[in-house]
DNA sequence: ATGCATGCAAACATTTTGCATATTC
DNA sequence: GAATATGCAAAATGTTTGCATGCAT
């Protein structure tokens, strides 16, 4: 057989680009919509739809971080590299990543302790910032 | 002035009790829908609005647990007592209550390190259980 | 030239709200 | 009897999909 395609053979388009720089731009969580008004502001010209459809993407290519804000709206981030947490402001929405062995380790032997196998997790820490 | 009442005066209806029930019955999370469906197939007779009103008073009061899927869907499940995280099978959907003073004690402590007060946390481990 | 990507509008799903009515206190 | 709770239908919200057209390869 020949050679199998990695995923889907991603096109390269003026509005995917677009939207990987406001992502790329950005330093904290926004909703698809919020990027699409960045885009719009910028005059763009990209549809809600192919945003969402890019950050979809991106999120499934580990590209960005997708999580779900208490809205339950997905936010979208650009990912840092390495597996990490979300310490977020529940008043201003700063976010701050953060990382730690500790929990990493303790999630680890707690899920082995109780019988489950190929453990992971997630993890957000809510506080008021220093700002607020 | 006079007494300033606690909060609003919550009434004992037959349908908020119904919805007691069912979710006490219970051991998994549910959505506000699925609970909805076992009232109606206990022709408890309980309106779906209802049911969400009275799935966020009871999340509001402590009295449960109110958790996004990963769907974005809030699901509800009695509380059992104190803080807890969930150690849920992404097979079988089976879900363990976890505590661990360490996570507690690791998030406060770094969130406080960043500057963060009235700190808070929630944590999901996921995992394939043993019967999986 | 081929076929994935786009964008509009419409479909969808979940949750919230307005308001008349029923019920609890 | 006064005030809260209910329930329907409709609104609101966020996201996805169908399909004709455009564009990258």
């Amino acid at each position: 057989m020949t050679a199998t395609r990695n995923h889907t053979a991603q096109r390269r388009t003026r509005q995917r680009t677009a939207v990987e720089e406001i992502v790329s731009a950005g330093d904290d969580f926004r909703t698809a919509q919020q990027i699409h008004d960045e885009l719009r502001h910028a005059d763009a010209g990209v549809g809600l739809t192919t945003v969402y459809r890019a950050l979809q993407l991106m999120a499934d290519s580990g590209e960005v971080d997708a999580i779900r804000n208490a809205d339950g709206e997905m936010s979208y981030r650009r990912c840092s590299g390495g597996h990490h947490h979300h310490l977020v402001c529940r008043s201003c929405g700063r976010t701050v990543e953060v990382t730690g062995p500790t929990v990493e380790r303790w999630a680890k032997s707690i899920a082995e302790k109780n019988g489950f196998r190929d453990v992971n997790h997630e993890l957000e820490i809510f506080g008021t910032c220093s700002d607020c």
